[in-house]
RNA sequence: GCAGACGUAGCUCAGUUGGUUAGAGCGUCGGAUUGUGGCUCCGAAGGUCGUUGGUUCAACUCCAACCGUCUGUACCA
């Protein structure tokens, strides 16, 4: 071969995607099914919108010519309108019921799992293209319906196999937010900018804790790498104020409601409570006493007047997942793991298309998230299928093949996983050694010697490998021909399901560990 | 987006003050062994030293820009 060498294609993967194996896509469909399941017990049905929308119907200004895909991924189409991948799924759902609104019955329950795609800056487990799976109900006013949300999340939790007490459902209201903005002297219009800056420093107390927020509510903080957050100025009495709330673990701690509703800690009772946040407060209330009621302690559904989500669209209760253990990443590092899912009330959705008032409240659980944190915990098994049963191939004549391949079927229709091997048969060192890797429980073997005595071999590979281990010499280990037998033909079938069976009883023995829930 | 660190074989990494032919382990492939996985031994393939430009007699090494990765931070529907 002369050294000229044509310009190779490098194989490459975008940043921020990643594809999928076997055991990762088995996962993710057991979870998918159990997720499901929930769902459909509380009576939602299934509707599926495609990947991409009109920019505009995704809530997202139209593209400006400069950086079209900031956050979201866009095309142009044909006739020059800007399309988008969706980043959520409500987006494209309040499309969809405002679409056939004339159609739909409400209140309108529906959920859907799907792949979403947003243009940012990839981490460590945070990708561009993951997979959400949301419940909403569109047409609900009352908030008996974000009470029902939050028992099928925990519901999800327990359903995954996450159990109580290792999970948390936070619940809190955008009122409850609003009126202490208008409390500490942020209510204005013209006051949008700073509110902003307070909810996102709010929003920050797991990650930097009360020192940190404190900086982002006053001066602004100054991050490892030397680089400078502006804060929002607020005077120490707000800051502190604001301090107690988030430090609080439950709202009865800064609320006395025996007469009038008042503020008893020390910075917030400065402040006057107004109409706004008493409407928040008694919507939290009662949905606190319908979960309780329902058998939701809060050990499960817990009001947390520090919960900060979705400052673009909620409207009112908001709502999270939190995981509660400890998870540790590839490197062996704890890492904060955070929410894996989330929703809230978002009343204006739909009118934006409409014009009508159709109030509506859903959630959305991080499918991608919570599946590396449902690994840590060992409720998934790393692969639960059995790889296929072997047959090798020792004569390649047509006739021979044709043998081959009926054993395969014969296994098949008895429904054992089984396939015939399909690669260079003249090697038949490479048969077992692939058969090795693929995990192969069995093999089946027939040569000539074997066809005249109208016999096959079958070779366990899981109990020939651990017999591997006391044979140093690879003459005697291949002469023994370890943890192989040799049946009549017909009873090729039987006797696979028995040591299929006999290994699966072996596996239950000694590897307990990692089985799921 | 901002700030910092880092880019050498498929993977993990050596590579001296700038010096002639860039190395190792693992993995891959072939052989010892044409009908038996593992172990062992022998052999081979695999590199635009991230890219482009600059300094120099000479650059994997120094400089610049760009690209990419990682970390922190910002944004996050």
């Amino acid at each position: 071969m002369a050294k000229t060498k044509p310009n190779k294609l490098k194989a490459r993967l975008p940043r921020g995607f990643v594809d999928r194996s076997a055991a990762d896509i088995r996962a993710t469909d057991a979870m998918l099914a159990k997720i499901r399941g929930v769902y459909e017990a509380y009576g939602f049905d299934p509707v599926e919108t495609p990947a991409f929308e009109y920019t505009d119907c995704l809530g997202k200004f139209l593209p400006d010519t400069d950086r079209p895909n900031a956050g979201v991924f866009s095309v142009q189409d044909d006739d020059e309108q800007w399309m988008s991948l969706r980043y959520d799924l409500t987006a494209p759902l309040a499309r969809h019921v405002s679409e056939n609104i004339n159609e739909i019955q409400l209140p309108f329950r529906s959920y859907r799992a799907g792949w979403v795609f947003r243009n940012e800056k990839p981490g460590p487990g945070r990708f561009r293209q993951f997979m959400q799976f949301d419940a909403d109900t569109v047409g609900a006013p009352g908030v008996q319906a974000d009470a029902e949300m939050c028992m099928m999340m925990a519901d999800t939790m327990e359903a995954l196999g996450i159990p109580r007490g290792q999970y948390i459902i936070r619940v809190n209201n955008r009122k409850v937010l609003d009126g202490v903005m208008a409390a500490i002297g942020l209510g204005d219009p013209e006051d949008a900018e700073r509110r902003l800056t307070v909810l996102r420093a709010m929003d920050k107390y797991d990650k930097f804790g009360s020192e940190g927020v404190r900086l982002l509510l006053g001066e602004g903080r100054k991050d490892e790498s030397g680089d400078f957050t502006k804060g929002a100025n607020l005077s120490a009495t707000a800051i502190d104020a604001i301090i107690e709330i988030l430090e609080a673990s439950a709202i009865d701690d800064l609320i006395d409601d025996r007469n009038d509703l008042t503020f008893k800690t020390a910075a917030l009772s400065k402040l006057a409570i107004n109409e706004e946040f008493e409407a928040g407060f008694s919507e939290l209330k009662l949905i606190s006493d319908l979960v309780t009621s329902a058998g939701y302690k809060a050990d499960r559904i817990s009001v947390d007047p520090s919960v900060v989500r979705g400052l673009e669209y909620y409207t009112g209760p908001v709502y999270e997942a939190e995981l509660l253990f400890d998870v540790t990443n590839e490197k062996g590092e704890v890492v904060q793991f955070g929410s894996v899912g989330g929703g809230g009330r978002y009343d204006g959705l739909v009118k934006r298309f409409t014009g009508r008032d159709v109030p509506a409240t859903g959630f959305s659980i991080g499918v991608s998230r919570l599946m590396t944190a449902l690994k840590n915990l060992g409720k998934l098994k790393d692969d639960a299928v059995l790889a296929p049963v072997l047959v090798t191939v020792m004569d390649g004549d047509t006739e021979s093949l044709a043998r081959y391949q009926k054993m395969t079927q014969d296994l098949r229709s008895a429904g054992i996983r089984a396939e015939m091997y399909q690669g260079n048969w003249k090697k038949f060192g490479n048969q077992l050694k692939y058969a090795d890797r693929r995990d192969c429980p069995l093999a089946i073997i027939q040569g000539g010697d074997e066809r005249a005595e109208g016999v096959v071999q079958i070779k366990d590979l899981i109990e020939g490998k651990r017999l591997s281990g006391e044979i140093a010499d690879n003459v005697t280990w291949r002469e023994s021909r370890p943890a192989q037998i040799s049946v009549p033909e017909a009873e090729l079938v039987e006797t696979v399901k028995r040591m299929l069976a006999e290994q699966a009883d072996d596996r239950a023995k000694s590897g307990t560990e990692g089985a799921g829930a």
